[in-house]
DNA sequence: AAAACCGATTAATTCGTTTTCATAATGTTG
DNA sequence: CAACATTATGAAAACGAATTAATCGGTTTT
């Protein structure tokens, strides 16, 4: 392959004239700035990015950690990390942890050998504490409320909405209400939300009875629905984690034959809409904008996202 | 930052012995590598991934090129991907096209300037001799009918499955059948499987009439309704070209007070199941795994995988 | 006892850049 | 014309590893 001394040799000038020919840099005369173009060109030269990563001590990678790459969560939030890392001329390398606590390590250290400039956790099975150690070896963003971490962060902020949603609940003379969520409120920070909404709302926390957790698929909502049954529980309504939940939600009910709840779902997806469910947008994409934008630029800031109850749809 | 030659130093070690130590290779003694390895853990050191790969030669980074990262298309063919580059070990970076011709180019050249080890076209813009071209930086995988061009490739097997579909609606009676399509059929190799079925099974080209393209969303689905009906044009069934389309399609039918015909969809997504449509599921989460180990295993092979027309739901 | 072999180790080279420092040439000012 | 900038260029030193070839005891073959 040919490198930069090559291009030097053949153009009569010292190598470090060449870098800055091909960096676009001051101090080089037209003439010799011509001439090693055109070597540049007869060679068909391209410079070695990795070389230059490493002399420049910079990769311009963000590792984007993620539990699973197919829920819509993710997606929206990916799809605004990448658009934003596309515009500052950064690279998204996607990082798959299914909340292994292993392999979250591993690309913590990944940011210790240089592997990435900066970390995005779309959600985490660490401990924050363990997240802000990191920060010595690059910038680490998370998408969820930083509490006492002093980790920068960008998230949807869902207490208030979802204080909206349990206020409308409320008002229309839904009383019971059941809580489904993506995992179990000690280690979530959105299960948390959620629970501190429902005491705001309802003067005190959530029972675990009304709550389901290790909901993540229709499929799950499903069997939530026939977890309730089992249970004996009535509900008028219940807040499902999103929409295509909700809709599980319902053919469990209807599949046991039994009346089904009032339901809000959450991320305005097509099912929800089609069903004209109430349902609670969050912004996600925005949020991954921001998150890439801290994770560049190194910001201590913690940007929260409003979200929205959408009732009429 | 500390750097294995301080390592080596204080280990009091030659840098050759200490980089043995730490690639967990030969030719070291027990009591060389433990020694070393206590320096190793006191100064807390890690090694650079960025002048490891410099001087391997190698980045173990699989770029993955796709149009707009919201697409369930693309969701489930990353998935695919990221799975088996987990597996692997190799790194996968995203990079959006949005079909830009000076965007694929440049990812290409980024093989040149060794930032990835191989490339995957989940779609592309570019011709594929243009690709082709490129195979000598390294290895190039697309997620299509290769045609003419040799490129190693992963793809659905689109045609046999777009014919089960025909014959099944010609079976049933329909005769005036509508098609929509992502992308025109000179470009669009899935466009291209669409047509040819349909000519194996009606025994022409469908018309230019009968085609609506550049349906990518619900939306667009709507408006394609509403073009048909514009044209005057009456149709017994229609082959969306996802279930979200579908879904769109009748909307658009519905909102003008029409009739709806038979429809059939794609990806098998969560709304044709709910509206019991018939679909074709493309399996692209497998798609995406054998594109990945074509990618590094640089294997010039072609492997099609099979969808399934799925008549019940 | 010379030759061959083997495991452990090191010195030196290589990977391909950027960047700092030095120097020469040219231009500007008082 | 001396003093001083400014522009243009090059030599050499990072950046932080992996790897090749060489060396050196020690053991085994012949």
């Amino acid at each position: 392959m040919t490198n930069i001394r090559d291009v030097a040799r053949i153009a009569g000038y010292s190598v470090s004239t060449v870098s800055r020919v091909i960096n676009q840099q001051n101090y080089v005369s037209a003439a010799t700035r011509s001439a090693i173009q055109k070597v540049v060109d007869e060679l068909d030269y391209a410079p070695n990015d990795v070389a230059r990563d490493l002399s420049r001590g910079k990769t311009f990678n963000v590792g984007v950690v993620l539990p699973h790459e197919d829920h819509p969560y993710f997606t929206q939030l990916i799809h605004g990390i990448t658009t934003a890392a596309f515009a500052a001329k950064y690279h998204v390398v996607l990082l798959s942890s299914r909340y292994d606590a292993d392999l979250e390590l591993n690309y913590l250290e990944g940011l210790r050998r240089k592997a990435y400039d900066a970390l995005i956790f779309t959600s985490h099975g660490l401990p924050l504490s363990q997240l802000a150690y990191y920060q010595q070896y690059g910038s680490i963003v998370i998408c969820e409320h930083p509490r006492n971490s002093g980790l920068p962060a960008a998230y949807a902020h869902r207490r208030t909405t979802y204080r909206d949603a349990l206020v409308y609940l409320k008002t229309h003379g839904y009383q019971r209400i059941g809580l489904l969520m993506s995992r179990p409120i000690a280690v979530s920070a959105t299960s948390q939300a959620t629970a501190d909404a429902y005491q705001m709302v309802f003067g005190q926390r959530p029972s675990p009875e009304i709550c389901v957790t290790d909901v993540i698929t229709l499929a799950d909502g499903e069997r939530a629905a026939k977890t309730y049954l089992q249970r004996g529980q009535h509900f008028d309504a219940i807040l499902a984690n999103s929409d295509d939940i909700a809709i599980g939600v319902s053919r469990g009910y209807q599949a046991a034959g039994e009346p089904v709840p009032f339901l809000i779902g959450q991320e305005h997806q097509l099912s929800g809409e089609l069903a004209h469910l109430p349902t609670i947008d969050h912004y996600f994409k925005k949020v991954g904008e921001h998150a890439l934008q801290l994770a560049i630029s190194g910001e201590k800031k913690t940007i929260a996202i409003d979200s929205r109850l959408i009732t009429e749809q």
